[in-house]
DNA sequence: CCTACCGATCGGTAGG
DNA sequence: CCTACCGATCGGTAGG
C-alpha cells in the first residue's frame, strides 16, 4: 500500500513537526494539509479547529515531561542519584520527541490564556521537582548548605531547554554524553 | 503635544515589542499600525516590507551582542574576568532591551535562508568569543585542564539566553545578583 | 477525504 | 499619514 488515510494521530504528529520548524502562526492548514496529501479542509474530519492541534501538542510536552519527572521520582535513590535521573529523562524526552517539545517550549504562548495558564502551572510543578530534590540534597549535605534550590533549577532547566536549539545527533556527543555533561555541571555548582 | 508623527525608529521599536510578544506571523501589519495609532497601509511610507522590519529589530540584536563582547574583550584582566565581563554584558543586553533580544532569540529562525544565515553567522561569531576566553583560562590554568570550552560556552549562553524567559526587573533578583550567580555557576563547572 | 464555497484578513500599492 | 483598493490567502463549513 502506497498511500493510506490519515489518522488523527497523523495529523497531529504533522502538526507538530510544523509548528516547531515554522511556528503557529507561520503554518496555515493548507500547508498542513499538503504535507499530508490532502486539502486544508478536508483535516476538519480530524479536528474541529486549529488550535485544538496546537493544544495537543502542547498538552504531549507537558504530559511527557511529567510523566518523565515521576519515574525518576521512583528511582528512590540519593537527591544526587535522583537529580541525575531526573536531568536524564529530560534529555530522553527532548531528544525523542524534538517536534513535541519545540512546539511545548517555543508555541505555548501563542495559546489562548486558560490553555497557557495551564501549562504554566504544569511547567512550574515540574521545575517544582527539581527544586524539591535539590533541597533534599542540601538537607542530606549533599550539595553546600548555601545552594538556592530555586535558582539552581532555573539554570539546569535552561541548559536542558536549550538542547532542542542546538543539540545534533549525528554530533560529536551522545545523548548519555550530553546528559553527563549537564549531571556533572549542576552538581559543580550545587557543591 | 499629545501625539506627533511616528519616526521610521517608532515603526521600528513597536515592532520589536510585538514581535516579541505575538511572533512575527503573529503581528499583523494592521495590527502594528493600530498599536503606532495609524492605519496598516500607512506603515509603507516607513518601510517597504514587513520583513525588513523583523530583519531591523534581529540585525540590532545581533549588534548589541557583538558590541557587549567588544567591550568586555577591551577589559584585557584575567580570563575569569573577562568571562564575568562577558556574562555582565549579556544579562545587561537581555535586560535592558527584552523585546529586541526576544525577536532577536525567537523569530530569526522566520527569516529568508540568506538573512538567518547571517544570523548564525553572527552569533556563532559570539559564542566564539566565550569559547576563547574559556580556551585562555584553561591555558593560564584558571580553569580545570579537562574543561570543555565549546560545552562550556553553549552552557553558560543557555542560561543566559533563558533569562528572557524567566527573569522579572521586578522580582528578587536584581541584575548584578544575577550576573553573579551565573559567573558563579559558570566558574564552579569550570574550576 | 473532496468539491465548492464563505467572510475575514493578509501584505502591499496608487495617488493624494 | 489617509483613502481606496488589489489579489492572495486565511480558518472554517455544507454537503456529499
Amino acid at each position: 500500500m502506497v498511500s493510506t488515510r490519515n489518522t488523527r494521530a497523523d495529523v497531529v504528529a504533522t502538526a507538530g513537526r510544523m509548528f516547531a520548524e515554522k511556528g503557529y502562526h507561520g503554518t496555515s492548514m493548507r500547508d498542513l494539509g499538503r504535507e499530508l496529501g490532502l486539502l486544508g479542509s478536508s483535516l476538519y474530519s480530524h479536528i474541529d479547529s486549529k488550535e485544538d492541534l496546537l493544544v495537543e501538542v502542547v498538552d504531549e510536552g507537558a504530559r511527557l515531561f511529567l510523566e518523565s519527572a515521576q519515574r525518576a521520582m521512583e528511582s528512590s535513590g540519593t537527591a544526587s542519584e535522583q537529580l541525575r535521573a531526573l536531568i536524564g529523562g529530560h534529555v530522553e524526552v527532548v531528544l525523542d520527541h524534538q517536534d513535541v517539545v519545540r512546539t511545548y517550549l517555543n508555541e505555548a504562548r501563542m495559546l489562548d490564556d486558560d490553555h497557557r495558564s495551564r501549562v504554566v502551572e504544569s511547567r512550574d510543578l515540574y521545575e517544582g521537582v527539581f527544586r524539591d530534590v535539590i533541597s533534599r540534597g542540601i538537607s542530606t549535605g549533599e550539595f553546600k548548605r548555601d545552594a538556592d534550590p530555586k535558582i539552581s533549577a532555573i539554570f539546569i532547566l535552561s541548559i536542558l531547554n536549550a538542547l532542542e536549539r542546538w543539540y545534533r545527533p549525528e554530533g560529536e556527543l551522545d545523548r548519555n554524553a550530553v546528559t553527563e555533561a549537564i549531571y556533572e555541571s549542576a552538581v559543580a555548582s550545587l557543591s
